[in-house]
RNA sequence: GGGCAUGUAGCUCAGGUGGUUAGAGCGUACGCCUGAUAAGCGUAAGGUCGAUGGUUCGAGUCCAUCCAUGCCCA
């Protein structure tokens, strides 16, 4: 094949045992599946995590502080995610020169755990309520703690340094764990988060309130929504008629309604002449009523508002016709939403109405309605308090009349447009406060006068009388319009299968927007929300976004609920008074109550004789009630910078980093942000990092309906974890990932073209010695990689301090394929492989591939730690490259001037490749080396730059001709390469036996007759030395 | 329905303050090499920059609307 004239009878020898070629153990194919869990014992044999610990002593900290899992079922791909991102900040800050100590943690409380438990208890015939508390939380606790074990190994598996290994004894017994995970079901943590909650207490941002919660009658529990099952189910339904009032200023009050402060009234109706007037034309909706539709006829003695949809387009109706005895009567004017007038209307039976005119929300806004039990007999005038119409957002013309009957303690929008009118409320007088109109055994309670004792539901599960009672009522005042039945869909308790009811609850609250005075961390100053304001303001987000997504939830979210009733949670320690429902202050009380917890955990709270316990000497047990609910869980993590953090002599408070994913902006950003603000007055982080959300390859939700979903598990199984951490790496996590078959193959093939970068290298070096190269006397060509790795220096330690993982992972492959593999590796092949031992060019070009190798493995250890320790034992080390910091480069080899004539260089070499690409179609020429190309550059600076560097090598060619002067027409040019044309002509000569090369001089030397001078050379060293 | 984001070649990503034919790596096709060989090198194909409308001499880049997807609420 080649056109080269060849002389067997002098090729006879084989020169490939002279040559340097690459020689090295570490394979081509990874074999991660197989190979990760053996680096695994090594680190844990040599207990890589305590090394690091001991051997960055003393130097500044970097912590970025664990965000809790759920200790409940295996890992997901997204759960991967998050502890891959963490263990790129920690290893990369670690190499970068900080001790960067992760301590993991577990989220350990909680209604999940809670439902699995009594999912047990069920298929054994056992009921939770028979079994005492104690023993339950214990089991609780045992099944959380297989679980911290079984994705411990998960995360270990993924390649995360951290201190992993749990000491169950000491997480279970007293003092603060020093070492090993966190669980915020350790004794030292439920007591340090009884604390916390108890200076909330303390400081008065611990109130008791109310609201409604979905509560099982059958069950006597509250339920989560994820407890409640939608059925159908037939309700009766009722339309209302709430007659208005004109409020304050006009003089016109109904009777028993009372007139709204004279203030705020003023304000709103100035008396100048416009106003006037329209007010007078208004008048006439005096005595109209506002009409109502309801499917749950039993909250109407819990009704305190009427909500209007501000847009919604109102008329007023007047009934012109109807039989005598109906129960909307000729002559009523009713308000109703116009696209459901005719509907309502035709519902009420009268035969005749017409259309009055418009209503505005504005309008309505003027009056007041009153309750349509104000004149109910046997309620001594308790329903005559006003009941406002309020705007909200909630309300539709789609169904109903375009007024929704509000009775805060009876559904969430309802509490929530009541709790929103709050303000407005206690200015015009009217009390805020939500009765509690039905117990806990469904019955009605005092609070719903002139229905006491009638069951909204009885404790089998059925209907009570309550609905009836109340249609009664509404026809005795002559309030109801219409009655009817529907089927729906009704929420069901997952239990019993049986109808569940909104009921208002006592419930605790931290309060957003009450002064708060100095704590035992922070002086006094600030609401919690201000406090929280000024903290995202102080605090760095990575991506920026995350600052007004957080900002906007604090400014607007309510006061935060924090009482569950549950069993597995840390109780809120607190006594409030029989009586005054004043909550106990009392230091040495509270000090009781932390100490119990810290040696015999939060189940000291539940133990019997427990109030006795701890009030004993300082206050009457029986003057006092002990709060038996627990804590939201989210206080719980919220605090793991209290318990964690602050406790630990090896770390630090505030942390570095958080780092979470986009949902936690709601989640635990938010709450250790109050937490933190409440307590300590800023937050418990200086930068807050998240990450997105692992879609399937189509880039829609991973679910398992769809049959989309993939394991963290199998991924390592098929691929490895390297592969997938390499995975994280080369997107860009701030939003949402993809990830799938194709996906995964593609970062296989990429992570497949470093390794054999790095393998060439390794096989490389196996032939260089420790002799010193003065690098400043190095080849161009050499010199040029330099400059390359001191750009590269300053470029990949910014990315990692930016926390820009696909950017390093990007550049530095991007560099290995095009810099090194395609240009420098190929180029060099031949000095490397082909020159004498003592050749300088060839002993410093093994100086600069020792460099890279140093490079580009330390700077991609962080994100490949199983593959770059492979590497780096491979290249004879005896310690873990986790151990080392990061190759730095010399500032000295930074030259611009030198890569700005390569660039030219490498421009004309484009157009050689080019040409020679020509040459291989037209089947002159094979392998390059085959070639003599013939350059002409017109430009003499160009020109220059070529002549100065040995461009017969450059271009992988046997021998090149530089000349100047125009381009040449008839030869290969390249449009974007202006005035420089090749022409390839046949390399003279006879090829070299060992180097390939085709040259005049070959045989020179007699010795060799079958190799160029250059080889013959070499070849006498070698075998001088041998 | 509301808040916050995202949408550039098959895949993963670049594209400060608007300016000539929109870039890279990988993958694909084809070719070369056979001394990195289940590797290496080269060449090529591949994009209405989510859509529409607008501002402008000129928009992937600015504005508006819409669509799709996601997170958090309702």
């Amino acid at each position: 094949m080649s056109v080269t004239p060849s002389e067997p009878a002098t090729e006879t020898r084989d020169y490939s045992k002279t040559l340097f070629l690459p020689q090295t153990e570490f394979p081509m194919r990874a074999g991660l599946p197989k190979k990760e869990p053996e680096w695994l014992a090594k680190w844990k044999e040599m207990d890589l995590y305590k090394s690091l610990r001991k051997a960055s002593a003393g130097r500044e900290k970097f912590i970025l502080h664990d965000g809790p899992p759920y200790a409940n079922g295996n890992i997901h791909i997204g759960t991967a995610l998050n502890k891959i991102l963490k263990d790129f900040v920690v290893r990369s800050h670690q190499m970068a020169g900080y001790d960067a100590n992760y301590v993991p943690g577990w989220d350990c409380h909680g209604l999940p755990i809670e439902w699995k438990i009594e999912e047990q208890y069920r298929a054994k015939g056992k009921n939770k309520d028979e079994v005492p508390i104690v023993q339950f939380r214990a089991e609780c606790r045992d099944y959380a703690r297989h679980w911290v074990g079984v994705q411990r190994e998960e995360f270990e598996r993924l390649g995360v340094v951290g201190d992993f290994p749990v000491d169950w004894d000491e997480n279970f017994s007293a003092g603060v764990p020093q070492s090993g995970p966190y669980l915020t079901m350790s004794y030292a943590a439920e007591a340090e988060i009884a604390r916390e909650i108890m200076i909330f207490a303390s400081t008065g941002q611990l109130y008791r309130g109310s609201k409604p919660v979905m509560w099982s009658v059958v069950e006597r529990t509250a339920l989560a929504e994820a407890e409640v099952e939608y059925y159908d189910y037939q309700s009766d339904t009722i339309t209302v008629a709430f007659p208005l009032t004109k409020i304050a200023g006009t003089g016109a009050t109904a009777a028993g309604v009372t007139p709204a402060a004279g203030g705020m009234m003023a304000h709103e109706m100035p008396m100048d002449v416009t106003h006037a007037e329209a007010h007078a034309a208004a008048g006439d909706l005096e005595g109209a009523s506002v009409v109502i539709w309801t499917t749950t006829p039993w909250t109407i003695p819990g009704n305190r508002a009427v909500s209007y949809g501000p847009t919604i387009a109102y008329g007023l109706y007047t009934v012109t016709e109807a039989a005598e005895d109906n129960w909307l009567k000729a002559g009523a004017r009713i308000i109703l939403a116009d696209t459901l007038a005719d509907e309502v209307l035709k519902s009420t039976r009268v035969t005749g109405w017409e259309r009055v005119r418009d209503v505005t929300g504005a309008e309505l806004s003027g009056y007041r309605a009153s309750h349509p039990y104000a004149t109910l007999d046997g309620t001594n005038g308790f329903y005559t308090f006003p009941v406002p119409l309020l705007p909200g957002d909630h309300v539709t013309d789609d169904a109903g009349t375009g007024f929704v009957h509000t009775a805060p303690g009876h559904g969430v929008e309802d509490f929530e447009a009541w709790m929103n009118a709050r303000r407005d409320l206690e200015a015009a007088g009217i009390n805020p406060a939500i009765p509690y109109t039905v117990g806990p055994d469904g019955l009605y309670t005092k609070d719903a006068p002139g229905f006491e004792g009638l069951a909204v539901i009885t404790d089998k599960g059925e209907k009570g009388k309550a609905n009836q009672a109340n249609i009664d009522a509404l026809v005795a005042t002559g309030a109801i319009i219409a009655r009817g039945r529907v089927k729906h869909t009704y929420p069901h308790s997952w239990r019993s299968k049986k109808p569940v009811i909104f009921r208002n609850t006592p419930q605790w609250f931290i309060a957003m927007d009450r002064e708060i005075p100095a704590t035992p961390f922070a002086p006094a100053g600030g609401t919690l929300r201000e406090r929280a304001v000024a903290a995202i303001d102080e605090t760095q987000f990575v991506p920026p976004a995350g600052r007004n997504r957080l900002r906007g939830m604090i400014e607007n979210r309510p006061d935060w609920v924090v009482s569950r009733q549950r069993a597995w949670g840390v109780p809120i320690t607190v006594f409030v008074h029989a009586e005054t429902g004043e909550v106990l202050k009392d230091d040495a009380v509270n000090a009781a109550i932390a100490a119990a917890f810290e040696a015999e955990g939060a189940d000291a709270w539940f133990a019997d004789g427990a109030k006795e316990r701890f009030l004993a000497g300082r206050a009457d047990a029986d003057q006092w009630q002990m709060v038996t609910d627990i804590l939201d869980v989210w206080f719980d993590s919220g605090s793991t910078h209290a318990f964690c953090l602050a406790k630990r002599a090896d770390l630090q408070w505030p942390a570095d980093v958080y780092l979470e994913g986009s949902d936690q902006h709601r989640g635990w950003f938010h709450s250790s942000l109050l937490e933190s603000c409440g307590t300590r007055g800023r937050a418990p982080y200086k930068t807050v990092i998240t990450h997105g959300f692992t879609m399937a390859e189509d880039g829609r939700k991973m679910s398992k309906s769809l049959g989309n979903t993939i394991a963290p598990q199998d991924i390592i199984k098929e691929f490895g974890a390297d592969i997938l951490r390499l995975w994280v790496a080369s997107q860009d996590y701030s939003d949402d990932q993809r990830i799938g078959k194709e996906i995964m193959k593609g970062v296989a093939d990429a992570y497949r073209k470093l390794r054999n970068s790095i393998r060439w290298m390794l096989g490389t070096l196996a032939h260089a010695d420790d002799a010193p190269v003065d690098l400043a006397a190095a080849p161009e060509l050499e010199r040029l990689m330099l400059h390359r790795l001191a750009v590269l220096d300053a470029d990949i330690k910014d990315a990692y301090r930016r926390f820009d993982y696909s950017h390093v992972a990007h550049t530095l492959m991007t560099f290995a394929n095009v810099e090194l593999s395609a240009f420098y590796f190929d180029i060099r092949k031949d000095a490397l492989y082909c020159d004498a031992p003592s050749s300088p060019r060839r002993r410093a070009a093994l100086a600069v591939v020792d460099k890279l190798f140093d490079a580009i493995v330390t700077w991609m250890a962080p994100i490949l730690p199983f593959t770059m320790e492979e590497s780096w034992t491979s290249r004879g080390h005896e310690g873990s490259v986790h151990m080392e910091t990061y190759f730095t480069a010399d500032p000295a080899w930074r030259d611009d001037a030198l890569a700005a004539r390569w660039e030219k260089v490498r421009r004309v070499r484009r157009v050689v490749t080019g040409a020679l690409e020509v040459e291989r179609r037209e089947k002159r020429i094979g392998s390059s080396l085959e070639a003599h190309p013939v350059v002409t550059i017109a430009d003499d600076e160009l020109r220059a730059a070529v002549e100065a560097v040995d461009f017969a090598d450059v271009v992988i060619a046997s021998a090149v001709t530089i000349k100047g002067g125009a381009a040449d027409e008839s030869a290969f040019t390249l449009p974007e390469v202006p005035g420089v044309s090749v022409t390839v002509g046949l390399a003279e000569g006879r090829r070299c036996a060992r180097s390939w090369k085709v040259l005049p001089d070959v045989g020179a030397d007699p010795r060799y007759p079958d190799l160029s001078p250059r080889d013959a050379a070499a070849m006498a060293e070698i075998e001088a030395a041998a």
